[in-house]
DNA sequence: TATTGTTATACTCTATAACTATA
DNA sequence: TATAGTTATAGAGTATAACAATA
């Protein structure tokens, strides 16, 4: 059921907020699926897929990480033959990230096999749960963004 | 506003769901609070302040890590002298941890300082969309225990 | 023998600081 | 000079494997 609360600004909200977050989020690294890609290497095979080719610091900035962890995330990807890297022909600083069509049907498999658990815990729910997920997904985005 | 979604089993659900979560937990670890404790140590002070006194094992089961992680985790709490750390009586194998009157007021402190950006962020918010907050913060922990 | 917890070690992810190459 | 990216290094946080002490 869905209870009623108040919707008054967040008396214990923010910190229960952020304790949930963080042990889902703990309790989500464990699920690690069998391509060896960390979360960091899948984000950035998401972000490729959904808004195509970028720069080393686009990718940086579109993902909040520093730019040495991005070179770092975008190394690994290279090695294993995810992403190309070319470096731009306008300005020869910069370095053109790219998924591969491989990487792009790994990130598909990896949808179906790695959200397994997620997705079985998740039909536990209440329809109304889940609409309040459904509600609540693109909020968190922003405010993982901002 | 409140989209209506049809409250089917998830399609989606799951892999953005995750990824929101992870997203926001990388953003959230970045608000670090001056008093150097990471977000492990939070978690079991505000655990032992919230369940009272624990075995070590007992512990590691409720924050979901292992026993060594758990062990060092108490060891830099009992070095900051956030918790006590006695030898159970009953069975001279186990640990028994319980938090200091002082780790209890830092806690509250906490709180208080270290949700400072995100009920900033959370102020921006629709009542609707607090309200959907509200009713997932629940869900989110029992994800993560289950 | 089985269980509780610790030690030793290593891996992942991220950061800051210093550096290289280009603009 | 200023900017894009890399290299070197360090610090959390967590894990597995091997061990010690107790049951």
């Amino acid at each position: 059921m869905l209870k009623t609360v108040p919707a008054t600004v967040t008396s214990d909200l923010a910190p229960d907020l952020r304790m949930a977050t963080m042990r889902l989020a703990r309790r989500l690294r464990q699920q690690r699926a069998g391509h060896g890609l960390g979360f960091g290497q899948l984000s950035v095979l998401a972000t490729l897929d959904r808004h195509g080719a970028m720069t080393a610091g686009e990718l940086a900035d579109h993902e909040q990480v520093r730019p040495p962890s991005m070179t770092r995330t975008i190394a690994c990807l290279l090695a294993a033959g995810h992403v190309t890297r070319t470096p731009s022909a306008s300005d020869r600083r910069q370095v053109v990230v790219d998924i591969t069509p491989s990487a792009r049907e790994l990130l598909q498999e990896d949808r179906r096999r790695r959200d397994q658990w997620l997705t079985v815990q998740l039909r536990t729910l209440e329809p109304e749960q889940l609409d309040a997920l459904h509600t609540v997904v693109p909020l968190l985005e922003v405010l993982a963004s901002s």
